[in-house]
DNA sequence: TCTAACGTACCGTCCAGACGGTCGGTTAAG
DNA sequence: CTTAACCGACCGTCTGGACGGTACGTTAGA
């Protein structure tokens, strides 16, 4: 078969794939054993793609902002409307992940100091897109924290919330984005 | 000495700070060895104790919905006026609590069962509370989330944000719960 | 009031098992 | 032929928890 050959970055792929779904499965401590088993590859062939435990985490985490990013940009409008990074953001956070935002595999991403260095820049960028992005800063700060409570909820509360909920609140902060002025 | 004697309730509170202790010291996969060194007291006297790491583990959790519920009701205003529970939630919220809201303590309190159960209980008993508070749902809603997003930061962004930072956000929710009408 | 009996708090040791990581070897790719 | 991908056996370490024992407190009976 084809495919089925030696390729490393497929592998390597598939290695951090099988690392979520063993996460979720078995908690935040799989053994290493358990992660190869899952992808169908040694230990020491798991080894050779990531040196260390330590290793595989921060690979997870790299995926993980990788693919937050795309997201985020894949939802921007064209139109260069104030508010336009908020929104983005809003319907990115409320675009469902089953993968990456489960409570084990964030169990397991916490801790890992190579995690603060990436939040520290991912909140700083976002700083700057919503400084720029003609909103009032009282709004951007509330949107800020409420998309910050939902990615919460969405690793504490899993499910308890109706669909329906979900988008109330959804549209409540895209309608907050489309007026400039200060709330209160 | 008196007070060093034998004293089970006592030394059970010990353990439990020494574990939160050991915990935010030496990271979430602490060993019972070393929450019982930090007790002073032997490992099998924590045992004693708690049967197991787990119910170590669920007593912190308990210990810290008690102390959470205990801080809500110290901050509620006397009268009763519209908006009271959501404003002490608020302060509540905003109250440093070095001990408990520390990566390592929450990281370790993951994924242990029971902590899936006093949250659905908080969550109805929350529910309960700013369903009757006299607020428009809107409001109750962006606020819980904007709550949910600051326990979020604390735990991620320790000490990045500053202290005036802070209490703009704390009196911006508190401000939303003046008024009673819808936001948008 | 003394004391014997009992229950509870606490101690220190020991062990089976799991886990992360190393190493030499083997096979496919270029 | 050289290099990179991958295997699988192996090792040292650590940890949760079991266990047998000790010291202290308490209370009932005389």
């Amino acid at each position: 078969m084809p495919g089925e050959q030696r390729n490393a970055p497929r592998t390597r792929r598939e290695v951090l794939a099988a690392a979520a779904r063993a996460l979720i499965e078995q908690g935040p401590n799989v053994s290493l054993d358990a992660v190869a088993k899952e992808a169908g590859v040694s230990k020491g062939g798991l080894l050779h793609h990531f040196r260390s435990k330590q290793a595989l985490i921060v690979g997870l985490i790299e995926e993980w902002f990788d693919h937050y990013d795309a997201t985020v940009e894949r939802l921007l409008e064209p139109e260069d409307t104030p508010g336009r990074w908020t929104r983005a953001h809003i319907r990115a956070t409320f675009e469902p992940d089953d993968l990456w935002s489960h409570p084990s595999v964030v169990t397991a991403l916490l801790g890992v100091p190579e995690l603060q260095q990436r939040l520290d820049v991912a909140a700083t960028r976002w700083r700057q897109q919503t400084d720029s992005d003609g909103l009032h800063p009282q709004r951007a700060d509330l949107i800020s924290r409420a998309l910050d409570g939902v990615t919460l909820a969405d690793l504490l509360w899993r499910g308890q919330e109706s669909a329906e909920e979900r988008e109330h609140t959804r549209d409540l902060l895209l309608k907050l984005t489309e007026q400039t002025g200060p709330l209160v």
